[in-house]
DNA sequence: CTGTTAGCGCCTTCAT
DNA sequence: ATGAAGGCGCTAACAG
């Protein structure tokens, strides 16, 4: 591999010469910067990036950590950070910590291999965050609460949502409201269940223990929960899930057993991911701002990268997306 | 930010001794490990990442490029990648070229800041890719042939999976078949278009120059085709669309203005994405195996940065994915 | 087992 | 406009 120095002996030149020729400045002269130009190319030269971050002690690239970077969820996120870091010249890489191998990760926080960093992935734990959060290390968490001087919180409204599904089934006239949840630890499901919880006692309905249903985050924990649900034969008229995912698998398992949805059960989800549109029927949901977080996400980098302090918590509205999985019940 | 040179100090020894006890080494007494590593503790020390790469010569992760980091057809592909990168104790990061801004692509490519990489995204040059491409820093394209000493070329059989589709058509009675394309400079679509029309001439069928219709590989690309199809009245029995994504589109269209899918018009797509089998109808299509190309893309750089040297030309198989959007033809 | 030291490749101040 | 030189933080000979 041939070096700075190496393109800097052939073209006749000091090295600082051909570093500033290589960097186009304007404190070399249109011949020389040719000469190094080409001896360059003559070498096939190339810049050996981590040399020059290392100096400069920057990467101009922020890193953003999936729990698993093909989720659908993820898509219009990335493409809102994707945005905004390349309108300020920065690059975008992302990991995940797919089955908790935080290896990666751990090298985009705590190594300095970015230069700003947003988490979306629970398998990272607080105490790393924390452990790295300066003023020049910006890190913006979503979906998570973790108050400190250098983390910004972004998450959507996740209550108002839970609260907006539940209330349209009320307003349809459905009574038996069960929700699907998924893990116990997850603060998202706390939060849809707290929203879920509101809607009822407003209407003066008492949830039994029973309506809250151990399911998961996935198609499989809902397609489990739905086959279950139809064999304990005590199928309530109306169903809110944790995700989309757990009510498409839910969807599935009632088609196989011949419930008809809307007109034996409503289902509503949450996230609004692509395919809930595509299933049949089509998945009536909450919206999340998918978009619009990636974006601010990284706008907050950005600002904190520039010396600002910004604001440290935002919540992002929710809104029901109204489709045909759900119905007035006669 | 404290150094190694800090907890050096502060442990009372020497750089290279607190080097070989923060990594680890067997060649430091325990006392001194534990002295060192407390001294790390009590300076909240962070070891610089790159500075250690620069050291070594070796970043022990590689990156994927993608077109789109947040498409619907690279979700397999990344957990094939990933999984046989964690088995080696490499990392994974990637990133897109979106919009063609190949910037980052760049960094990956030509500034060592990976060991290998995985491309595919045809916003990436091959000419920049042949610059790279050494014995110490593995190439792998997907779908593009390029023929070099350190490029390894993966691709699915696009051929054989054109043939199949449009041999099952064929079979199912249809005559009228017509090609919806992507863009005309992708090799894929010529492929594709390739089997199609092989498996037409089997027939003794010749194709009008109408019946290869210019489209593109998105969803508005298939919706606007389809509305004109309709428009000009002159529907065929059955459509062969260059992707997915397209046919999901078309279908979309004929919904909306009354064509029965598959009574009046039969649809198969290729790739066979998540979303094909929850479209209404379910939609036929080719299957790659994109999950067996993530995994063998991963293992061919692992097997370059051993110094083997595998085979340049990898060809996996397609295979056809019977749904609900094809009949046969009465 | 521990300390000294020479770079990895690059950028940039300071002289000239 | 160009050259000499220091140093970013780390690892790994080498010497003791």
């Amino acid at each position: 591999m041939a070096t700075i120095k190496d393109v800097a002996k052939l073209a006749g030149v000091a090295v600082s010469t051909a570093s500033y020729a290589l960097n186009s400045s304007s404190k070399v002269s249109p011949d020389t910067a040719r000469k190094v130009l080409d001896a360059a190319k003559q070498l096939n030269y190339q810049k050996n990036g981590l040399a020059r971050d290392l100096k400069l002690s920057k990467t101009d690239t922020i890193g953003l950590i999936l729990s698993n970077m093909s989720g659908p969820f993820y898509s219009e996120l990335i493409n809102g950070v994707q945005e905004v870091s390349m309108s300020h010249g920065y690059g975008l890489i992302a990991c995940s910590s797919l089955n908790g191998d935080t290896k990666m990760a751990h090298k985009f926080i705590q190594e300095r291999r970015v230069d700003g960093v947003i988490i979306l992935a629970h398998s990272i734990t607080d105490e790393m965050i924390i452990q790295s959060a300066r003023r020049d290390f910006p890190i913006v968490v979503l979906d998570r609460v973790l108050p400190h001087e250098h983390v910004m919180n972004v998450a959507s409204d996740n209550v108002t949502g839970g609260y907006l599904a539940t209330k349209h089934l009320l307003d349809s006239g459905h009574t038996d409201i069960r929700y699907v949840a998924g893990s116990a630890n997850s603060r998202d499901n706390d939060l849809r269940f707290q929203g879920y919880l509101k809607a009822l006692q407003e209407k003066g309905i008492t949830p039994l223990p029973n309506w809250n249903i151990q399911g998961g985050f996935t198609k499989e924990a809902g397609y489990r929960v739905g086959k279950l649900l139809v064999m304990q034969g005590q199928l309530p008229t109306a169903l809110f899930c944790v995700n989309d995912e757990v009510a498409i698998g839910v969807i599935q398992a009632f088609d196989e057993l011949g419930v008809r949805i809307p007109d034996d059960v409503s289902i509503v989800g949450f996230d609004n991911i692509e395919i809930s549109q595509y299933v049949t029927p089509s998945l009536t949901t909450v919206n999340q701002s998918k978009y619009e977080m990636g974006q601010l996400a990284a706008h907050l980098v950005f600002q904190a990268l520039q010396g600002d302090v910004p604001k440290k918590e935002y919540i992002l509205p929710t809104n029901l997306v109204l489709r045909k999985s759900t119905v007035e019940k006669r």
